[in-house]
DNA sequence: CTCCAAAGTAAGTTATCACTTACTTACATG
DNA sequence: CATGTAAGTAAGTGATAACTTACTTTGGAG
């Protein structure tokens, strides 16, 4: 089951490699030789695994997504009620790209140069998974009277979705100039308050 | 006063075309060449105006700069409470960035390739400037009765940031697949009815 | 031990990039 | 009309990119 191939990996050590170096390097900077030297083998290695630079981005993306989809299931295994679940989601999601910054590079990268073509579908797919999951937890939210009755769940997962966006494009503007994940969760409980039930304090999130 | 030399003249042409082609084209593949061929001179004709890509990459972004500060400044002509204009603020900078798409791909170009030492202290100051512009009327609204006492400016203003962002992140991703400014407003005027006091509908914003 | 395929290397190849250079044209001014 | 300058061109230059090729090393199966 777990078993690989020895290519495996050496394909499993050349995404790890781009997914260190996309930590200090824009997309668009990191070469092939540079992800060689980072492996310790020469340029021309590379090719023996991959037939083309925009095969390696497309593994790494997927590597990206399954970290992701990983770190979802391990957010909703938590207790808690919905509101609570829907809360931890946004973090484990701000937790990942703290833990992993290639993530944002990799999903803004708006050229060609970073393989428009193999890497954007893989983009869409995993915001789009993301959006389900924040959808449905926000349905359950609101079934459980923890969000007010008149907002749309997908309208609660656009909002929060968008907040955290815009988190992270701050931060990464910033140089990650601030803590990511605490500065979220006040965003986030802060919303979420917004979005409770008239009764302002009672049936609260929190 | 408004009158210009003709190497000014020159150099406004070579910026308008530079923001017309990336409308279609990622900043890192807009090549001298690409952009000599639009203004239609020869490559090397564009360093007798230019010394070198990266002034041209400021020229742009200082282009873009002076156009936001144009928009919102003509949104704060606009008659109308404090919470009206916050929200013409934010129509007004979605109204900006769908009639010049350049604006979100410069401020999300990550990388060196497109002048990160030039454009960056400029998309820098260019966020700074909207927000504070957004935190003063979040300010007044608050003052007005529009806006729950116990939100502070700040955090209004980067909720409503954040989702401006965040819409304009999708929005690029999708292709432009959806209308910016119709669900731009929607959004906002969603979360500026969820931060209005608590007596719902009364002295709500709309 | 032999042998073969996978994995590695160094040195190409071709393309494109920003930028330069040597030379030419257009034109306003004295 | 002569002339100096701004603006133009075509053809480089060197750097760097992805990818190829011809050859060598290595390690396990027969």
């Amino acid at each position: 089951m777990t078993a690989r191939k020895s290519a495996d990996l050496r394909r499993a050590d050349i995404v790890e490699a781009v997914l260190d170096l996309l930590a200090s390097t824009a997309p668009e900077h990191l070469s092939t030789l540079r992800i060689a030297a980072k492996v310790g083998v020469s340029q021309g290695a590379l090719f023996r695994h991959y037939p083309t630079k925009d095969d390696i981005w497309r593994s790494v993306m997927e590597e990206v997504e399954h970290r992701a989809q990983r770190a979802w299931a391990k957010a909703a295994e938590i207790g808690g009620g919905p509101c609570d679940r829907l809360r931890m989601l946004c973090l484990a999601q701000l937790r990942l790209i703290e833990q992993t910054p290639a993530v944002p590079a990799l999903v803004m990268a708006p050229g060609r140069h970073v393989a428009e073509n193999s890497v954007r579908p893989i983009v869409l797919r995993l915001m789009a998974g993301l959006m389900d999951r924040m959808v449905a937890l926000a349905r359950q939210s609101r079934a459980a009277g923890n969000l007010r009755d008149d907002l749309q769940p997908d309208d609660i997962a656009a909002l929060l979705l968008g907040i955290l966006q815009g988190l992270v494009l701050r931060w990464s503007l910033s140089g990650r100039g601030f803590d990511l994940v605490t500065e979220g969760d006040r965003m986030v409980s802060l919303q979420l308050r917004l979005m409770a039930p008239s009764r302002p304090q009672e049936v609260s999130c929190d």
